[in-house]
RNA sequence: GCGGGUGUGGCGGAAUUGGUAGACGCGCUAGACUUAGGAUCUAGUGCCGCAAGGCGUGGGGGUUCGAGUCCCUUCUCCCGCACCA
């Protein structure tokens, strides 16, 4: 018998299917190891070879563990809601649960044919009400709680009344939209209708006018993870700020937590680095500045306290509540015109100008509450009412923002650090301001030949006793805009009654998602739920009409694979008790600040109500890198249906045209393919050279636009889904990204057939021998077994792969077919080539699954090498080896060596000055 | 601008604590078998050189008996964030 992939892997994943080999399920006689995939978007376009990477990493961990002893959760599932699926329910009026079903239908045909270990029962999907329902759940939970900055948790709106009624807000460090103080007295004479009102402003999932990025394209908003470089991650469309009353979570209460918790995971540091960027705490202080002839006051926040004494102007953004107060008469006008062009430009349009100075003086004067000096007031986009508190006091002098707006608009410039040795110059020869993180302080009144930090302690502690000020620590973190104004989604378990949201009861929930007649918003520019009948509660009370954002499905699936099919709670405590936490999770870096943020935060809050048993939800993190296209190119002649090869095509002035991958093979075009490629190229013509025609190739994204896409079928139909295994693991690093070049698969799938035939003779006759092992053989698997060991245990698979290709090379060379070192070598094979090695297990007379096997012990007594091949360096350089006994003393390599004639040649008579010799290492003389 | 990463043959990539650079595979060259080869097997393959030998891990400098690995400096490309006060 050869080896026959196409027979062997449909049998054993047929075998797998009937067996239920991969189901798992609570079992405390085991340590639990939970192994967790990035759960995909099940596109239309279908799996190309490099989304299986990361899977393929995960399966052979999870085989692993198994092997090793493990209860192993490995669940697949699918994030079912989403954009395309709706756009193209939009275009065709199909509906989009039907194409997403059908392409979950191919995913899942896909993913059958590499041999994956999921447990397939636990399967989910984001858009089934069972699964949904726990989306909405999650969502009224938040409802009914609000964060306590004191205690750092959740907890409930009831416990928060009860202080409210006991002794109003003041005592109360909440994280809060609301801003006045009231009594218990007169909480207490507020009407249900204001009381519903401040505590929306407390809850968790709250409603809010805010400023949002809106899509008109998409019809939608969108969270800022969502909008990248100024237009929609989804679609690239243009997104502007706009006012819109959403439902909102307040994630940005768990800033420090989630800053905190990246402390105890094992991620890579870029990551964690990306997600404290994204949370952006700042220290600094809070300084109130009362403004000239108002009673208002404008509170900025400033990480640089001590520079006070140096701002010389103020800037608010263009939405600050307080512009349209203070402006004088005689600015009304210029600062009008300047607030509707701010707005009338898209989120690109402002980044793309971040060099330009714009701005407008609103004619009121701030008061500096360290000395009283007046400072102009100005409107600038440059100032963004997103962060902070959307006003700033400009230090000219050492900010470079400041410094610009400062020459542009002729305002003086203080200087009021210095630094080590610098001679003081007049600011207004200045190019530039400088930055002043080290230096002592000057025209600074109290802080005065203070160092830098000495002075921001100082002046906090200082505005502090004074009350105009206090130290503050700021996070960029904004709370997460929780509303789509589409229809692929979930819906909120939310109704309004008289104009105030109330959420569902859970025996209510879910609450399905109705049908419409298009996927369209109304003509009255309602979101497409404003289309569905009787879109209400039993009572007639409306239900909310945005739906769920693509984050909700995906911020708690990992918690529902523990315990996919409950219906009384998200998960049991019994199952999240045995399986905790995920233990290790693969996926991509895209996810970064979205998903792996909002999971946090979602696991955190369930985690506060005591839902779940960890704070952190995912302990260990690894971002496979991107398979990246290989395209090739041909060269046609201008004006031309002739092609040139490679080599010759700067001979003639040609274009370079992308080319399908799957008709080129090592970059040698196939041309009858080629002409049957694309009708234009029927009649095609080749100048060739050396009777071929070779392409050009370049590294770019995988996507069909450059014909570079490959697709797993195709690899599996020629080479087998465990070639395809070995080789995604083979082309280099996970965590790296690497180009896919089809053209090397072949050694992987010659390995697989040499392989084979250490356990099958020419003719196909199994020749396996049950005798004793010889100590080379023994050798070579041992050394084996420890290699893969330790290469699964650090993910280096790369190596992994060549360690096997190795080790049947030497097994190959000693003609060994001993039973027990194939047994050994079947196994540890495994994880890698699931199919092939039920195969050979089978026919090495074993009745169970290879995955019920035990992952082999290597004996470090086959390991101990007797001889060592010395590198003999003169000079550092590496002139011949000697064989020598392992355990030789320094004394005996000298001598050995200096017996050696090649050692007299590189001598050349010459004594040697020094001579080092390591032993086990190396030796080197110094001529 | 800030932060992170990367750089090794024609290509993908290997190299414990500093200790034989280029494992393994692709490709390429030659040969064997074959009606045939995008099959299989054998040998070779970093670069220059007939050879002896020399040169080689982005560039320059340093530490060391010895540096891909450590230190300084510089460049390239990639990624993330970005008027964040």
């Amino acid at each position: 018998m050869e080896y026959k992939f196409s027979e062997i892997e449909p049998k054993w994943q047929a075998y797998w299917r009937e067996n239920k080999t991969y189901k798992v399920d609570v079992d405390n006689s085991k340590p639990k190891f939970y192994v967790l995939d990035m759960f995909p978007y099940p596109s239309g376009a279908g799996l190309h070879v490099g989304h299986p990477l990361g899977y393929i990493a995960s399966d052979i961990y999870s085989r692993y563990k198994r092997l090793s002893g493990f209860n192993v959760l490995h669940p697949m599932g699918y994030d079912a809601y989403g954009l395309p699926a709706e756009q193209y329910a939009i275009q065709t009026g199909q509906h989009p649960a039907i194409t997403t079903e059908k392409n979950i239908t191919r995913y899942r045909e896909q993913l059958d044919k590499i041999g994956f270990s999921y447990d397939w029962d636990r399967e989910v999907r984001t858009c089934e009400p069972n699964y949904y329902k726990w989306t909405q759940w999650a969502f009224t939970q938040m409802f009914k709680h609000y964060f306590n900055n004191k205690t750092q948790k959740a907890e409930s709106i009831e416990s928060l009344i009860a202080i409210f009624e006991k002794s109003g807000n003041s005592n109360i460090d909440a994280a809060t939209s609301h801003e006045s103080i009231f009594t218990a007295l007169e909480w207490d004479s507020f009407s249900e209708k204001e009381k519903q009102e401040i505590l929306l402003n407390y809850r968790i999932a709250f409603l809010s006018e805010t400023n949002v990025n809106w899509c008109s394209e998409l019809g939608t908003v969108l969270a800022n993870d969502e909008v990248k470089d100024g237009v929609s991650v989804r679609g690239g469309y243009p997104v502007t700020q706009k006012k819109m009353k959403q439902w909102s979570l307040r994630v940005s209460a768990y800033a420090q937590r989630l800053l905190d918790g990246l402390d105890t995971i094992d991620w890579t540091d870029s990551l964690k680095e990306v997600q404290r960027n994204w949370i952006g705490r700042s220290e600094g202080a809070s300084v109130n500045f009362s403004i000239k002839g108002h009673s208002d006051i404008i509170e900025v926040f400033t990480t640089r306290p001590d520079t006070l004494y140096g701002a010389t102007f103020m800037v608010i953004a263009p939405e600050h509540e307080l512009v349209e107060k203070i402006t004088t008469a005689d600015n009304k006008i210029k600062i009008e015109e300047y607030i509707t062009w701010v707005k009338g430009r898209t989120e690109r349009e402002r980044m793309a100008d971040v060099n330009k100075v714009t701005g407008r003086f609103t004619g009121a004067y701030g008061i500096n509450p360290l000395n009283g000096n007046e400072l102009p007031i100005y409107i600038a986009d440059y100032v963004l009412m997103g962060y902070g508190t959307g006003a700033i006091m400009a230090v000219p002098a050492h900010d470079s923002r400041d410094f610009k707006f400062a020459r542009e608009f002729k305002l003086p410039i203080i200087q009021v650090v210095t630094r080590a040795g610098e001679e003081i110059t007049d600011p207004s020869t200045w190019e530039e301001s400088f930055d002043s993180k080290e230096g002592k302080m000057i025209n600074s009144g109290i802080i005065n030949n203070l160092d830098v930090k000495e002075a921001i302690t100082t002046i906090i502690k200082y505005i502090e006793e004074k009350g105009f000020g206090y130290g503050k620590i700021n996070y960029r973190l904004r709370d997460a805009i929780f509303s789509r104004q589409r229809y692929w989604g979930e819906p909120f378990p939310v109704y309004f009654k008289n104009g105030l949201p109330e959420i569902l009861d859970d025996s209510k929930l879910p609450l399905e998602l109705p049908e419409v007649d298009k996927y369209l918003p109304t003509e009255d520019g309602q979101p497409p739920l404003g289309r569905a009948k009787n879109w209400e509660t039993a009572d007639g009370y409306p239900f909310e009409l945005s739906t769920m954002p693509g984050f909700a499905g995906s911020s708690a699936y990992y918690l529902r694979y523990m315990d996919p099919n409950n219906n009384d709670a998200l998960v049991s405590k019994e199952a999240n008790n045995y399986w905790q936490d995920v233990d290790l999770y693969i996926g991509g870096t895209e996810h970064a600040t979205g998903h792996l943020i909002y999971s946090r935060f979602w696991n955190k809050f369930l985690f506060d109500l005591g839902y779940v048993c960890k704070d952190e939800p995912f302990k260990k993190l690894i971002n496979q890198g991107m398979i990246q296209g290989r395209s090739n190119f041909v060269y046609r002649i201008k004006n031309t249906n002739t092609f040139v090869s490679y080599g010759l095509r700067n001979e003639y002035e040609t274009t370079e045209i992308h080319v399908d991958v799957n008709i080129v093979h090592n970059d040698i075009l196939d041309l009858n393919a080629f002409k049957s490629w694309l009708p234009e190229y029927v009649n095609a013509e080749f100048i060739l050279e050396d009777g071929k025609y070779k392409c050009g190739h370049a590294v770019e994204k995988m996507s069909k636009s450059m014909y570079n896409v490959v697709n797993p079928d195709v690899i599996i139909e020629q080479y087998g889904a465990d070639t395809l295994r070995f080789y995604e693991m083979f082309l280099g690093p996970l965590e790296d990204s690497k180009p896919w070049d089809t053209s090397g698969i072949e050694g992987v799938h010659r390995f697989l057939k040499k392989l084979w035939r250490l356990y099958f003779d020419n003719n196909g006759e199994l020749m396996i021998s049950t005798e004793k092992p010889t100590d080379a053989e023994q050798k070579v698997i041992h050394k084996t077994i420890k290699k893969i060991k330790e290469d699964i245990e650090k993910f280096s698979f790369n190596t992994s792969v060549s360690a096997f290709m190795i080790c049947v090379n030497e097994l190959t060379d000693l003609k060994c077919n001993k039973k027990e070192v194939l047994e050994n070598l079947t196994i540890i094979l495994s994880p890698f080539a699931p199919h092939i090695s039920e195969e050979l297990w089978c026919a090495l007379g074993q009745t169970t699954s290879v995955t019920d096997a035990v992952f082999p012990e290597y004996n470090e007594a086959y390991l101990i090498e007797n001889t060592k091949k010395y590198p003999i360096q003169f000079n550092g350089k590496m002139r011949f080896t000697l064989d020598l006994s392992a355990n030789a003393t320094k004394e005996e390599i000298q001598e050995a060596v200096f017996a050696h004639e090649t050692t007299q040649k590189w001598l050349d008579g010459n004594e040697p000055k020094k001579i080092i010799i390591v032993p086990g290492k190396i030796v080197n003389i110094v001529v």
